[in-house]
DNA sequence: TTGTATGCGTTATCAT
DNA sequence: ATGATAACGCATACAA
């Protein structure tokens, strides 16, 4: 073993250390320091690292001596100092009502990324499937936002309640009054696109399977029109077995009946979906041959399991720029949109 | 459809609005509003909201006052202000190699999760599987940070090279000599642990299954030392397809002989396990009457999968309790230390 | 072309 | 028991 390691194991802890007193306060390189270094001034410093030396005239050369020793010295912003100026800070807060669900942590990877390369900094703060109040989110008020992007659904609107030094973005379904800019998914161009497929694959009889929760009921609401409009027979059961996995699962394992399955089960959530999958599997009922199995969101592994799930894909690439754009706009303007989510046709359907 | 509601689809987007202008700079609540609304100076105020009045015999009256027309006006300190000022941001960064990896993002979860409940704030910086260099994490050496946790292994040790201001901790494997406090799973102990259980199931033949990098070379050595001590057959199979979950499936229905199976598939990680799964699921091999499967980490899916995944749990909470308990100790000596990961046992082995 | 002075919100060190 | 003042790092209006 090396003698610098040892284990770490519910309380008990040991440690062999190589450096008894590592120096953190080692100054950071601020522009006083570069001015000094230079015999200049803080200012000249601060205008040529802030890009604006250049329009009034300061010489080629003072310019690229301030750069390059600022370069060699490793300086960086103070986003602190320059946030106080009043300066953006580009930085903005995320904020995940269930990190849990694979479908958010996803989202939140894209997010997070596609900031990162546009230069904002991503504060985040996650939860695990509860109920968020305005408590919540006051660590995300102390610090100095550009924007707040909220994932998930929830129609109280109390969550960003006090936020309002920054434009709030939500991306789910809200309060159709809330104040701010909302993203949810056409789930009735959703419907009617997967209405038609059935249709087309011969389905007759439809279950709905749905979490109980309002959010889920309006997914599957938009599915139940669609459906019967095209004369389809749909059934509905909603069940609050979490996780989702789970509650298909159980749904699968007990309440199917063997003997008079529906032509299709279509699920509000992947994870539901996935339940029901491996529910069937257990049972070894055929899928697709038996009965077909539809989700919503195109996790990651609904590609992954046997037989892959056909589902419906968020596309949020499109999503992030839009709101991305409109951060760049300054265009803060209240208003909800709606984003189409294509079929994407896998072997469980 | 509702009148303020449009649409969001590559470049068309027509949005209605309710508000054209709203008012973000809505004056944010600073102590000089507390004090002139109250008639006293900022210095009390200050002195009341960041408790040390009661110290100094300021009359409970007056700390009353203060703090009830602070919580009235939804005061909130200015973390930047605090920060510039010298104090704890109480703001940490993560880093994480590959968020797209559900053990990662996994980890994310809980790690913000608990830093949230501790007053903490977390800024994400996550990347796509891919080499991160020091200027990836500059964005990061904007903030004025208390720690900087990386998740995942790398041993080229260049992308904290920068970050000297800020204690850095590492959670995987990295170059023995960095300046960081680093965790790391404890391979040796998991093998031996594995070891010991498949002997006990009567496995003789194990073939291994790792991604060809250096940190699964590690993991699959010290497999393969601890089950050649209990005189088992060990072969070794090194794979770069990526993503894992390809490489597992790949490997199971192609590289497998049927008419000669060993008794045990041993991966080195969850996803490429699962998709071995899902391959033997297609060829109709058995798990694990006829051949066991193994993984580690314990992602959240391995429990799902049918069957479901015998493989090692990280013991998340430990590693972030230990760090947590690290930065309320300002005890950042560096070392490293391994974390045991018990072995979790489902229906795959 | 460059330097001086001021202020952002907060805390800490003085006074009073 | 409380108020004035300086300082953190930076940007900027104003001087020179």
């Amino acid at each position: 073993m090396h003698p610098r390691t040892s284990w770490v194991d519910r309380a008990s802890s040991l440690l062999l250390f190589s450096n008894p007193k590592p120096e953190f306060q080692e100054m950071r390189i601020t522009q006083k320091a570069i001015a000094e270094e230079l015999g200049v001034s803080i200012s000249l410093v601060s205008r040529v690292l802030s890009g604006t030396a250049a329009g009034i005239g300061v010489p080629e050369e003072t310019i690229h001596a301030v750069q390059s020793l600022a370069k060699r010295l490793g300086y960086v912003p103070n986003r602190a100092a320059q946030a106080l100026k009043g300066k953006s800070s580009r930085t903005v807060g995320v904020v995940v009502y269930d990190f849990k669900d694979p479908f958010f942590s996803d989202f939140v990877g894209h997010l997070q990324e596609r900031l990162h390369s546009q230069g904002y900094s991503t504060i985040l703060v996650g939860f695990s499937d509860r109920q968020i109040d305005n408590r919540d989110l006051s660590p995300l008020r102390q610090h100095l936002l550009d924007a707040v992007i909220i994932l998930g659904s929830d129609r109280s609107g109390d969550a960003h309640r006090d936020i309002r030094s920054t434009p709030v973005f939500r991306i789910g379904h809200g309060d159709p009054d809330e104040s701010c800019i909302g993203y949810s998914p056409d789930e009735d161009q959703a419907a009617e696109d997967l209405g038609d497929y059935l249709v087309s694959k011969g389905v007759r009889e439809v279950q709905l399977l749905r979490y109980a929760m309002w959010n889920h009921e309006k997914r599957a609401s938009a599915m139940r029109r669609a459906f019967e409009a095209r004369s389809l027979q749909v059934s509905e059961h909603a069940s609050s077995v979490k996780p989702y996995f789970e509650l298909g699962r159980a749904y699968a394992l007990r309440s199917l009946d063997e003997n008079h399955l529906p032509d299709v089960l279509v699920c509000t959530a992947d994870q539901i979906a996935l339940g029901a999958l491996r529910g069937l599997l257990e049972r070894g009922i055929e899928v697709p041959k038996r009965l077909k199995v539809t989700g919503f969101d195109d996790i990651q592994f609904a590609r992954c399991f046997f037989p892959s799930l056909t589902t419906f894909s968020q596309p949020m690439p499109n999503v992030i720029d839009a709101i991305i754009q409109r951060m760049n706009d300054q265009d803060f303007r209240h208003g909800s949109q709606k984003f189409r989510c294509p079929l994407i046709v896998r072997e469980s359907c």
